[in-house]
DNA sequence: ACGTAGATACCAACTGTACGGTATGTTTTC
DNA sequence: GAAAACATACCGTACAGTTGGTATCTACGT
């Protein structure tokens, strides 16, 4: 079995494939408690590889919650949720989007910079921003159409759309926890409805958007 | 200095010591990262007198929760929040009360069976197990006074009273995450600010709670 | 009231190993 | 042929857990 090579990469570079054993990994039994040999096992590569990629641990913390941002971010990019017209049904498709992911193996759709954050904040500085990067960067890729929301219906909150876009964001890290607690995604999709129904309220259809 | 006995413990007994510093140092650096020798050294006692308490790390994850859950229920049983006549605005009062809460050191007011979670959910089922009933005990004493404000409105909800004090649980511990993220508890603060919107939102003031 | 036996609570020193990281060699790519 | 991308074998230590004790408490008989 040939090994794969950089330019015949059938499953990836080794630093490639030790980033998607970190994401599986430590989504799974949390940053402290992966191994870098449990990494090296599941990415099929040996230490040599891994500490010639990555400093440190820490390190690979890091690039994972980068990795996490640009695979995520690329995914949510191409996602069918922005096919409406009105931004307010966007906001809508996203949640309902993230509803709509939320089955199965949890290892599997949860968060990977959720989880790491609550390990790192305190301990890893760097892997807290790298975390806080993600969620945030993507947060704000909401912005937009809430406050394309807010200004079709001339609305004066007292909040921001920044501020409303990380609320979302919080409650979808809420509702993961409550799906790792019980062992059911359907708490998590509960929770959802909860979110998705704060918004159908916050922006009231009795004041429907206004036509330019 | 006389060693703190069971009749004259001025810090408490060994064992009581040891949870205490599994609840700081967990919330702080999580369970993995935790180790015993950290556990011992912060209660004052030795591994011998860890040992003799908690058969295993797993145990003391175990009885670290169910800790909280005691302590954690009692605080909230005399906290002020119950005082106002309305189930609604006890309600209220509680989301408010968590709000003060947020405050200082994040170590210090978020949630241990909430970090735990993350961590034990697939590796440490006992652990898991324990951290819900604590979350999930603690969203049912939310339940009567939700369900008492849908009953005086009549209202005829999607969701029922467990719902809705889940997914109060869940958007409160989403709003550590994201506070522990950017290090700044008024991210928490700002969430919770949507979350009393919703409950303001969903019980509609213009409906009024009729008298009996 | 007092002595004492057995149990509980705690301590100090130790152990096997699993961990993060290193040193050095070999293959692949350009 | 030089550099990057790996592999193999190894190291020091920090870790969860053990062993074998001593101090302290409780129950009970006298």
């Amino acid at each position: 079995m040939p090994r794969p090579t950089k330019l015949n990469p059938e499953r990836g570079d080794a630093r490639t494939r030790l980033l998607e054993a970190a994401r599986d990994t430590i989504r799974r039994k949390g940053f402290s408690a992966t191994t870098v040999d449990d990494l090296c096992k599941a990415a099929g590569v040996t230490k040599g590889a891994y500490f010639h990629h990555f400093e440190t641990k820490e390190a690979l913390g890091v690039a994972a919650a980068q990795f996490w941002a640009e695979t995520t971010g690329a995914y949510f990019a191409e996602a069918p949720y922005h096919a409406p017209e009105d931004p307010l049904e966007r906001v809508r498709a996203y949640i309902a989007f993230r509803r709509s992911l939320i089955a199965g193996d949890l290892a599997e759709f949860t968060c990977l910079v959720g989880t790491m954050t609550q390990e790192a904040y305190a301990s890893h500085p760097a892997i807290r921003d790298a975390c806080a990067h993600s969620m945030l960067d993507h947060a704000a890729t909401l912005e937009p159409d809430i406050a394309l929301a807010i200004a079709a219906r001339a609305m004066k909150p007292e909040w921001t759309a920044t501020d409303l876009a990380r609320h979302i964001q919080a409650a979808i890290q809420g509702a993961f926890i409550l799906a790792k607690a019980t062992g059911d995604p359907g708490q998590a999709r509960s929770s959802l409805d909860h979110l998705a129904r704060y918004i159908d309220l916050l922006f009231d259809p009795a004041e429907p958007p206004k036509d330019q």
